[in-house]
DNA sequence: AGACAAAATTGATCTAGGTCAAAGTGCACG
DNA sequence: CGTGCACTTTGACCTAGATCAATTTTGTCT
């Protein structure tokens, strides 16, 4: 497994072990806060967050919580790759999501949680307990606001994949979702182009409805037409984004 | 877009006339209040929503939304049923999501809304102008908080539809959605069986990611097994519960 | 009631992607 | 600096579900 992804930036860890767990933080020094749902508050709203906040980190494959857990704690991610998954009785997985910096995750009904959560890569995050957040709701509406709005965000996203699993072929998927990555990256001022992939392609076939071999092989056709470049296996050079685009959207001829 | 919701000068008729558009509100006697964001609220507050709150109506087949259109509204169902859906640029069609009495819609971010919305039966709403409701969250943050709810639930219930559309056969979706009808039903205290569907083949193979063909075969498989009987093709009698239990979840055995 | 159109079912055939199997490839670790 | 194991790719073959093509059934309108 490539460890490069580890996107760690050092941030303000008091004192001691700086793999620790359960760290406190220093929020104004937070390089991706303008991400997260903490751009809702200013500096001195900000001290009330650190109170609440806990610095955690993950290693690749470890598990943060599984489907069903009680849900208490809701987590931003400052560094690193999760995949978010649900699974049959049978073992058969289906990965609803990768997320990123600046991401979030935890929200859930009464259930606890309807999905697990583990690294992709060395991950960092921000663990808040949820009665402790839903506490600050009250003096900050604008946070509460924030998180509204980011659930909506992921409510259309989880639709266009709705889209993309129930009607795309295997090459339209495929295209999808290196341009999902590229234009991710672009709005958050990453580089687009080469893509990088934290994960598997066992991983992407789980995220796309498929096998590793039919990732494999639409990969490999996407290369053999001059569409894309694999120098290495986690990492794409997007050579033709238009016939992406036209692959993706459906437009172009036959994407099987 | 359709146009047929001319901003017409509203009348006050309360809830006699039904099938009118476009008429005042009368909340109290909502007979849906505890299913929609308006549980949040009571008798006085009421009133605040009775001023923004206009009713529309739909008949089948008629779009409310499409995809792209400016956002300016958000909706609860009050009565019939409402399919929402996306749309590849070569026509393939998946629909996200069939929406009830109670349920709520309409909520985007800055594009537009992120997919259509028609009638599939006769359909009742309250419409009410999003900058408006937005501006009742400041004297009534438990408005927000309910609605914020609301999508929370809607997010969990899109990544199990992820699950079914990446990684369940025909046989397992029918079953899938055929329970979800039951138990949304029960949950409302409705009949949960017989289910009804109020929908085409057609449609529940737009939802189920697949043909109307394999739709058909897969009631036909499920009649053969004595798990369901089809009275006529909007009802369907679930014989074994249990079964279509195991068939939804991947424990059964051959499910294909 | 009768006629027509839309919806549903069933059968025959085809194919995209799954499954099974066998090499490659590369990186971690002794 | 091998060597072992996990990951990826490729090939051969198979199958669930799509496609194409009739019917059959249902609902609507006069």
């Amino acid at each position: 497994m490539n460890m490069a992804f580890a996107e760690a930036q050092p941030v303000y860890v008091p004192a001691r072990n700086p793999n620790s767990r359960n760290c406190l933080v220093d929020c104004e020094s937070c390089t991706i806060r303008p991400l997260v749902m903490c751009s809702a508050l200013n500096g001195d709203e900000l001290h009330r967050i650190e109170e609440i906040v806990r610095r955690v980190s993950l290693t690749p494959n470890q598990i943060l919580f599984l489907e069903g857990d009680p849900a208490e704690h809701v987590y931003n991610i400052v560094a690193g790759t999760l995949r978010v998954s649900k699974q049959l009785a049978d073992g058969r997985r289906q990965i609803t999501g990768f997320l990123f910096a600046g991401d979030f995750l935890g929200l859930s009904g009464a259930d606890g949680y309807s999905y697990s959560a583990e690294a992709v890569t060395l991950v960092t995050l921000c663990r808040f307990r949820w009665r402790q957040l839903d506490a600050l709701f009250q003096a900050y509406p604008k946070l509460e606001r924030r998180l509204f709005g980011m659930a909506v965000d992921e409510l259309a996203a989880a639709q266009e994949q709705l889209l993309l699993l129930g009607r795309k072929s295997a090459r339209e998927r495929l295209a999808s979702f290196l341009l999902w990555l590229s234009e991710r990256a672009e709005r958050r001022g990453l580089p687009e182009n080469p893509v990088r992939l934290p994960m598997t392609r066992a991983d992407i076939a789980d995220y796309l409805g498929l096998t590793t071999e039919t990732v494999s092989r639409s990969f490999s056709a996407l290369k053999r037409d001059g569409i894309i470049e694999v120098p290495d296996s986690h990492q794409v050079v997007l050579r033709d984004i238009d016939a992406l685009d036209d692959i993706a959207e459906g437009d172009g001829a036959d994407n099987f």
